[in-house]
Order: structure tokens, then sequence, then C-alpha cells
RNA sequence: GUGGGCGUAGCUCAGUCGGUUAGAGCGCCAGGUUGUGGCCCUGGAGGUCGCCGGUUCAAAUCCGGUCGCUCACCCCA
């Protein structure tokens, strides 16, 4: 509406008690889910060292990031991602605990960009990570908890796919078709953007910066479209750096479809992810339409924990945040219905009645029912108005007659069915 | 940061070849004579037509700017 001084800030969300429910609904699931895989919830400062990001992800990144320098001249940043401070702290306990270490959070997160579908300057993002085992199989389990989260929010494999490739496998590929070692890196980079700018693109900036050849080119832009482990198996079979890799992520989706899981799981090597910290298996979550953004992101990171000087320790973990998904929730009618409830709404006939009406009420609170009354004497018409506004299953009414004769008027509001029953009764004395 | 689209009640919108007190539905509030809700009926509140400026006798309507939202690009979570 109009613009007041004191509107919401840009990409910014007001969270009114619908919109709440929402989001906690879907907080309940990543948690019930993570709870199921045998994770431990944790939480850090929303406020971090603005190195620690630096460190990470350069200088550039700066620009994206809400920081300033706080009262002690520290420059500080509100944190954009989890994973560096879970680096952080393991840094600072990890030997103490016992391995792998199976961790998740819901942190609020924050990036200084301009926002759009699906990316705000805020959003809650599950981080789901297992830390400190190097088999591919913490690299399955940590992809079979997103899809346990979307698939326990009622989405199917006809609603998304997990597209998965592996970092290592693709450079082998890379050199295999000619990429310098020291150019795989712009490859990714590359690679990274084939869906967006085509194949004709994709080719073109191969030749011209990763100094491969035309011909090399199109083949690398061919092999991208292999999907099946077969048919890579069958091409490059004969190099065994290439089998090594392809061995991995071989077991990796065989562990997978042991689960059951394999209907949404499909192999994709156009998926880098970034150019950040990624070390091997790859992983990122899309709506099978391919409207949205992608809904979660992850994979091995063996060398990050390290980077921000901790203890060299293998780990594996995704992101998931809450906007995207929301929005493929609503788009597929997964919404839980909305509606507030109370047990009981104590209906007052006479001012006469009101004291012992508030001992009931209060008598029924003790006990942890959740009770409502209206705060003023109103006529019982809109008492019961007001009964059915609050969500109430059952009506209270505490009239003259009735409260005489140590009962009260009881009805189910739902059926309508109305019966006296002893004040004692419910006030549990 | 760049470009396109859009800004009328809390919500969804109508109204613009410029012309009297800007409308509807839903929602909200009050009432339908303090012992009964959903339906229904009556009444009411609520809008500087995003904001600023310009053109005009006259602007929600035309023009410019600005802010906001939105989509795409960039980049990424």
């Amino acid at each position: 509406m109009a613009t007041s001084a004191f509107s919401r800030l840009p990409g910014f969300r007001d969270f009114p008690p619908e919109d709440l429910a929402f989001r906690n609904h879907i907080f309940d699931a990543w948690r019930r889910v993570a709870l199921r895989y045998g994770f431990l919830e944790y939480d850090g400062p929303p406020l971090e060292s603005l190195d620690l990001y630096v460190e990470k992800s350069g200088e550039e990144i700066v620009g994206q990031l809400y920081n300033f320098v706080d009262k002690g001249d520290r420059p500080v940043a509100l944190r954009p991602e989890m994973t560096p401070s879970l680096a952080r702290i393991l840094g600072e306990r990890n030997r103490a605990m016992s391995k792998p270490i199976r961790w998740f959070t819901v942190p609020q997160l924050f990036r200084y960009e301009r926002q759009q579908r699906g990316r705000l300057r805020e959003h809650y993002q599950w981080n789901v990570d297992i830390v400190g085992e190097d088999g591919v199989g913490a690299d399955a389990e940590v992809l079979a908890v997103a899809i346990d989260a979307l698939r326990e929010l009622g989405l199917g494999a006809e609603d998304f796919r997990a597209r998965v490739s592996d970092r290592r496998l693709l450079s082998a590929l890379l050199v295999a078709l000619g990429v310098a070692e020291d150019r795989l890196m712009q490859a990714f980079a590359v690679i990274d953007k084939i869906e967006r700018q085509g194949g004709e693109k994709t080719r073109e900036r191969l030749i011209s910066e990763t100094g491969v050849d035309a011909d090399a080119a199109a083949r690398i832009v061919e092999l991208l479209s292999e999907s099946s482990l077969e048919g890579l198996a069958a091409r490059f079979g004969d190099r065994p750096e290439v089998r090594e890799e392809l061995a991995r992520l071989e077991e990796y989706v065989g562990i997978l479809r042991a689960m059951g899981l394999g209907d949404f799981v499909e192999v994709d090597l156009t998926i880098v992810r970034g150019l950040a910290y990624y070390t091997g298996i790859v992983f990122e979550l899309f709506d099978r339409k391919g409207e949205l953004r992608a809904i979660c992101g992850g994979g091995r990171y063996d060398r990050l924990l390290e980077l921000v000087g901790g203890d060299p320790l293998p780990a594996v973990g995704f992101g998931m945040g809450d906007v995207v998904l929301g929005e493929l929730l609503r788009e597929r009618g997964l919404v839980p219905p909305y509606a507030r409830t109370v047990e009981y709404f104590v209906v007052v006939v006479g001012d006469g009645e009101r004291h012992a009406a508030l001992s009931l009420a209060h008598a029924l609170r003790e006990q942890g029912r959740s009770v409502a009354y209206s705060f003023k004497g109103q006529s019982v018409r809109k008492q019961f108005k007001a009964a059915e506004q609050e969500g109430a299953a059952q009506v209270v009414v505490v009239g003259p007659d009735e409260w005489a004769r140590g009962v009260v008027m009881v009805r189910d509001m739902s059926t309508g069915a109305e019966r006296e029953v002893p004040v004692g009764d419910l006030a549990g004395s």
C-alpha cells in the first residue's frame, strides 16, 4: 500500500499467524526428518565477523552481504549462509566429538541483492551436514534426507527430482577430452551456465576460455547430455581414472535405489554448483516442471573446514530454503488448511455468573485446556458468534439456573449436541 | 547494477477518449430487545486513487520524475 516511513524493508517478510503456521509446517517437517535420521540440531549467531565470508569467497562477496562496522570497530556481516559458521564451530570443538558428526539447523540467512521470485533478502534455510566421513554412504544419506523432507511435505517423484553429479568424475571426463588440469575451474563455470546459455554459446566459451579446440568443445557439449552411467562406462571404460570416479557415483546411485529413492535421482553432468568449495558429489533438487529455481543444493566439501582454519575434515551437506519450497507447495495445493481453534469458549449468561465462569475457565486452563471467553458482558447470541470466530470446539454456558444446581451446559459446536455437566467434572476437582 | 510490466478500501478488483460527494464483492465493526453460533437482514467505519511536480477551467484518468512491487538479466542461497 501507501509507502509509509515505517514500511517493511524490501526483500523482508512479515509472518502473520496464517503465514507463520505455513512456515512452521515446513520447519516441522524438516526437523522430523532430520531427527528421524539421527541428526542433532544446533545454531550459531546471526552476526559473524566479515572475514569469515571473505576468507572463503573473496572480496567480491562483500557487495552481496549485509555488512557494517560495529561500535567496537569490528567489520561484521549478517550471515549469508551457514556453512562457514558450522566450520568455525566445529573447528573449535570437533576433536572432542565422535565422528561422523551429523548436525542440522534452520537459520535465517541474509543477502543484499535485489529480490525476485524465489529470492528475497532474507530466508530460512535448512542445513544438514555430515562431517568426518569421506565414504560415499554419507553423500547418499544426505541426499536421502533432502528427498525424504520433500516427501514428508507431500511431494512425490512426479513433482521433483534430484540431479546428481560428481566434480571428480566431470574433471576426469574433461581431462580425457583434452581440457588442461589448470583450466578445469573455468570449464566448470562455463558448464554451470549451459542450461541458460545453450550448446552453441557453451561451445564458443569452452574454446575461448578453456583452450580446447572446436572438435573437443563439441564432444564436451555432447557428453554433457549423457545421463546414463552405463553410457559413460561404455564410452570411457578404457580409462582407469574415469572408471574409478564412475564406480563411486554408481555406488551412490545404488545406495539411493536400495533405499527405494531411485525414482527421484537422475545423473546430470551439468550440475556443478557454482564455483565455491565443492569437491566431489554435488546435487540439486528441482521441480519437475522446471518452473522454479533450485529447491535445494548441496554436495561434498572436503576442504572447507581446513580453509577456515580448522582441522582437515571431510564433509558433505546441503541447504534447502523455505522460499522456493513454499512456492512449490502452494502450487501443488499442499498448504495445510489454517484455522484457529480453542477447546472451550465460556459463555456468561449474566453478570451474576461472571466470577463463577472465570473460576471455571481458569480451572480448565490449569488442566492444560485452551479456553477463551468474551472480555465484557455481551448477549449470549453475541458470545456464541465470538465462539464461532475463535473456532471453539465446545461452548460452556454458565447460567444462573444450572450454576445453582452445580452444573453447566456444554454444547459441541460441530454437532450442536448439548448436555449438562457437573461443574466438578469440568474443573477436575 | 541493467531493462520490461504494474501501483484505486484490509483482500480481489471495477471505474480512465479528463468532468458532479471514487464503486462492488469478501473481510471488519455495530445491531436484529443479555440463554444459543454457521445462513439471512439492517446499518456503519475504512481510500490524500503510491508519492512529488507539470499540462488543463477541471486529473484516479494525460506527461515527467520518484518510490514500491513484479518479471527477466547479472549473480547466487
